[in-house]
DNA sequence: TAAAAAACATACTAAATGGTATGTTTTATT
DNA sequence: AATAAAACATACCATTTAGTATGTTTTTTA
């Protein structure tokens, strides 16, 4: 890699870790510069503000994770309901970029970000749509394989398990801990048997 | 009420409206005694700080639509299915206080201040421990009543539920729009049906 | 190897921020 | 009505913030 492309990548990571604990709004450009060793020449020669780094951190970090970490797991040849259990399963307690007391990064900028910056609003609606295209092809695959009942909606049951992570990833932020993870865990396997 | 406690009130209003579509941090103090036509000495005459202003909101404006919005629909004796059902039904479609571009407000605190502030993490567990005790109390109800399976493990399926609800309230803030409500909604039907 | 462009460094600035110091006015109490 | 306390108003301040102006160094290219 070449030393520039590097150097904007440290910047990116470290960032990222920032945000991740601690909110983009509450991480100052200082505060990254400080922790990457990076000036504020050449911090602002990488990005021209701060926004464009924010939705740099979306398109070259999160985007990349979501790849490998959310979207590959769904594209096996199986039964779905177990992809997706074993999907969950790895997000909440295996994952070791996702920690459970800062919750989901995606969610997180959703949060902080919506509906006032339409910028990232786009962004992260492109990349829960991919998750989410990818989660109902898989449950929509499993109904032709005859696992996942053919009545079933495969848009709203993606929406509903999209929208349980999400919940219990601010469970877990809340209460610091992953124990709840273990119960939700539970919960999803008996919902997803009902699927069959 | 005493004017004192009106200017309070006032201040408080103003600022959670602020800060329910800004955010905490993006939403200053100048900006809220300018919307609020308080001057920064009353301000700071009812506050000592904007952390005990943010505190003051939880315990005096969310604790209150809390124990009307939340918990009181559970309380009903009936069939807590239909109870929970009716209660996210109202809470994504029918409620006035929230809206569904600014999403969930605990949600959005809990994503803001934890894990970093302790004082703001422990009252948004308190808020949200009392919405989950009324939801399992409400499905053990029912269980004694025959209506829930006994083999249905109430605080699992409380976290689940309220899981959900978090989740899709992202949702609704990501995409703008109260139409994913709709076939959340739907498919927590099928859900909590599986749970007679 | 010389010139040019890319990559980085330093010092600075204007605006915003949370908060304070020091008043004045209003309300309650005797 | 006099006094004291509560409630509010104004002016100010130190710090932090995102961002810029203007350099110097490093790398690439001719």
């Amino acid at each position: 890699m070449k030393k520039a492309a590097a150097t904007r990548l440290n910047i990116l990571q470290k960032a990222f870790e920032l945000i991740y604990i601690n909110g983009y709004q509450t991480t100052s450009i200082d505060h990254i510069i400080a922790t990457t060793q990076v000036t504020k020449g050449a911090f602002f020669y990488h990005f021209k503000n701060k926004e464009e780094m924010g939705l740099a951190i979306i398109n070259e970090i999160l985007k990349p994770t979501l790849a490998t970490s959310f979207l590959e797991p769904l594209q096996k040849e199986q039964d779905p309901i177990v992809v997706i259990y074993n999907l969950m399963y790895d997000l909440l307690l295996k994952n070791e970029f996702l920690k459970a007391e800062y919750g989901c990064p995606v969610a997180n900028f959703t949060q902080e970000m919506t509906p006032w910056n339409i910028d990232f609003s786009k962004a992260l609606a492109e990349l829960t749509q991919e998750w989410t295209k990818a989660m109902i092809a898989a449950i929509e695959k499993g109904q032709q394989n005859g696992i996942v009942r053919k009545d079933v909606n495969a848009m709203q049951v993606t929406l509903f398990v999209v929208s349980g992570y999400w919940g219990i990833r601010n469970f877990g932020k809340l209460e610091n801990n992953k124990t709840v993870y273990l119960s939700y865990l539970k919960e999803l396997k008996n919902y997803l048997n009902t699927l069959k």
